[in-house]
DNA sequence: ACCTGAACACCGTTCAAGT
DNA sequence: ACCTGAACACCGTTCAAGT
């Protein structure tokens, strides 16, 4: 890449990521071309749709998930590795707001920039659900694809105002409803 | 109101239930307007705001669905009474796309057309949870916001083409949460 | 009273013209 | 290679001018 292009591209991205912070995924386009001090035309060639844009501000964060998905099941037991990744994968839907429907979009459409890493953070919960399953903790009859729509609801509802101050607590609700007790050691 | 207005009052809201039918709460009223061969001010003339629209195209259903929980309540057994309105709250909430946004935001704000009307519903919601929890048949650290925030929430899952199909399921999923099992006779 | 549509201030997206 | 911004086709909202 070009010098000066490498200039725009950085500049485009350190902005969007403050407006987005802001307003939002569905934040103006022309306006972050314009706060960048760049012409539109350079936002859409380096950004050719705006899930492109939208995907390099969440990769680091999604990244992270990832990673910490394998920490954490590798030093939690079975039950309270699920609760704390759900819980982690939760707060990375407030990152900005929209990325809930963001996600919902992308698991629908396989071209879009975020098709492949929502798909992950599907594969790593469906992963630990089932290690909860098989260590008797998880009820059976929910699956990774389950798991991931009662996270996104979760956190669409936190990004209702009149919603979001519930959302915690219906976290736990929920989560008693996938666990299943630990019989006491005798 | 004079004839032509009554006509054209009527000609709207026909053509709007077609469209946001088609296309969701987020419709174009301009679309609206002009399959309605009517002026753009003329829509606004009778429409102040776009929720003041879709308020009525969606006074009948929610009358009904409050009519429904005194019906259900005098029926049912507290338990199934929940349940099975909570069922057709969620339904509601399909009768277009974007209607468990427009509650989000009408929840929040007192001068929404639709504030009353889902304040109602929420009021429903939490008389059949009281009943129930009074029954010793649902936890009882849940109160109406929470109900209604689940209620959204499932209905959001069904508004997003990838969630959908697991709506149904996580419904049931998470009644198990909100009921408590009741103990057999001897 | 009521209707109309132009006017204004915004979008997203594309692309010819420039360097 | 890359950048620019005008151009196009849309919005929502308001309001002067008409009947």
């Amino acid at each position: 890449m070009r010098a000066d292009a490498k200039k725009n591209y950085d500049q485009v991205l350190a902005v969007a990521a403050e407006v987005v912070a802001e307003q939002g995924a569905d934040a103006s386009l022309r306006d972050i071309a314009r706060r960048a001090e760049v012409g539109l035309g350079t936002l859409y060639r380096h950004f050719p749709t705006r899930e492109a844009l939208l995907e390099v501000l969440l990769r680091t964060t999604m990244d992270e998930l990832t990673r910490k998905a394998t920490d954490i099941e590798a030093t939690c037991a079975p039950d309270e590795a699920l609760l704390t990744w759900s819980r982690l994968a939760v707060a990375f839907t407030h990152t900005f707001r929209g990325v809930v429907d963001l996600m919902a979009t992308a698991m629908d459409d396989e071209n879009s920039a975020l098709h492949a890493s929502c798909t992950k953070v599907r594969a790593d919960g469906a992963r630990l659900l089932l290690r909860a399953q098989d260590a008797g903790l998880a009820r059976k009859d929910i699956d990774g694809a389950d798991l991931l729509s009662l996270i996104a609801a979760l956190g669409w509802l936190n990004d209702q105002p009149s919603f979001a101050p519930r959302a915690a607590h219906l976290f736990d609700v929920i989560a008693d409803a996938l666990l299943i007790a630990k019989p006491h050691s005798p």
